[in-house]
DNA sequence: AATTGCGTCAACCGCGCTCAC
DNA sequence: TGTGAGCGCGGTTGACGCAAT
């Protein structure tokens, strides 16, 4: 035998909820609590489903309800939570107070998947897909000459680092750059929701390298000149610069980004050529 | 000014789980 | 133990507003 439905399809209003319902509904539950949702709109004098009266608490009338746009520290959350729970939205919004299951989900779906998209990485499995990337994105994909990445690799927000095993700054341009130099004349590179790592921080902080407003600078390599060849196959792709000049960025940007304390979240970089063989390994 | 395309998000739908009887 | 009510969850839809053409 089926599930009756929980409601006479005939009998009740749909759509959007009007102010006046929506006020009989907050004075209901004050009075009595929420709960008892079939029973609920008989009792309050509303023409609704139960479920449309629950739906419509939990998602917009709950006075403990954060609006308005979310954070990039939400979003960075929200992306990390994802890549362990999957589309457990509700799990998801108890780490997030004030924000929905529902509100989550549309975000979700609606800006991160997007992103993550366009950023390469597949947004069920959180794993790099070079099919998903076009030239440019590929370019953000390398890692120091020919070391394998660790995957799965810290695939967004993520940003120019030290080395993690000798504290040396790091040529890596990790998985979080959403688009790299213009081949030819553009030198930025930006990053959404520039975030340092807690353990690349304590490294950094071991170092010196501080440009004259207390940031920190990181070297890198980049590419104005860059014209690599990619070739693809198997599990790897390699990356051939023409030269091999090692600078530190000259830009402060960097270091704003950078540094969590006084500076600003700024999120573009420069690129410098830095030379040799980049790969990336263990991927696809 | 009108039309089209796209992004956003509130609301709906169906399924599955829990629990009381 | 079986059944059904109650509820929560995740997927999907569609109305609306804004930008581009």
């Amino acid at each position: 035998m089926g599930k009756p439905p929980c409601c006479e399809k005939d009998e009740v209003k749909r759509g959007p909820w009007s102010t006046e319902e929506d006020n009989i509904l907050i004075d209901y539950i004050k009075k009595n609590g929420p709960g008892r949702w079939r029973t609920l709109p008989k009792n309050a004098g509303l023409k609704r489903c139960g479920k449309s009266c629950r739906l419509r608490w939990a998602n917009y009338l709950r006075p403990d309800i954060k609006r308005g746009r979310f954070s990039p520290e939400e979003e960075e959350a929200i992306v990390q939570l994802h890549s362990v729970l999957g589309n457990k939205w509700s799990t998801i919004a108890v780490q997030l107070p004030g924000r929905t299951d529902n509100e989550i989900k549309n975000f979700w779906n609606t800006h991160i998947k997007k992103k993550l998209l366009r950023m390469g990485i597949d947004p069920v499995t959180h794993a790099p897909r070079f099919d998903l990337l076009d030239l440019q994105s590929i370019l953000a994909l390398y890692s120091y000459s020919h070391q394998s990445l660790p995957y799965p690799a810290p695939l967004y927000g993520t940003n120019m680092g030290i080395h993690p095993s000798n504290g040396n700054f790091s040529n890596e341009c990790r998985l979080g750059a959403t688009s790299l130099p213009n081949l030819g004349n553009t030198s930025t590179c930006s990053f959404p929701n520039f975030s340092q790592r807690a353990t690349d921080n304590a490294q950094a902080n071991n170092t010196s390298r501080m440009n004259n407003n207390g940031c920190k600078k990181v070297q890198n390599y980049g590419s104005s000149r860059f014209s690599p060849s990619l070739p693809m196959s198997g599990s790897s792709i390699a990356l051939t610069l023409p030269s091999a000049t090692t600078t530190y960025i000259g830009s402060s940007n960097i270091g704003d980004a950078e540094n969590t304390e006084g500076c600003r979240n700024h999120s573009s970089v420069s690129y410098y050529d830095y030379g040799n063989g980049l790969s990336v390994n263990g991927l696809m």
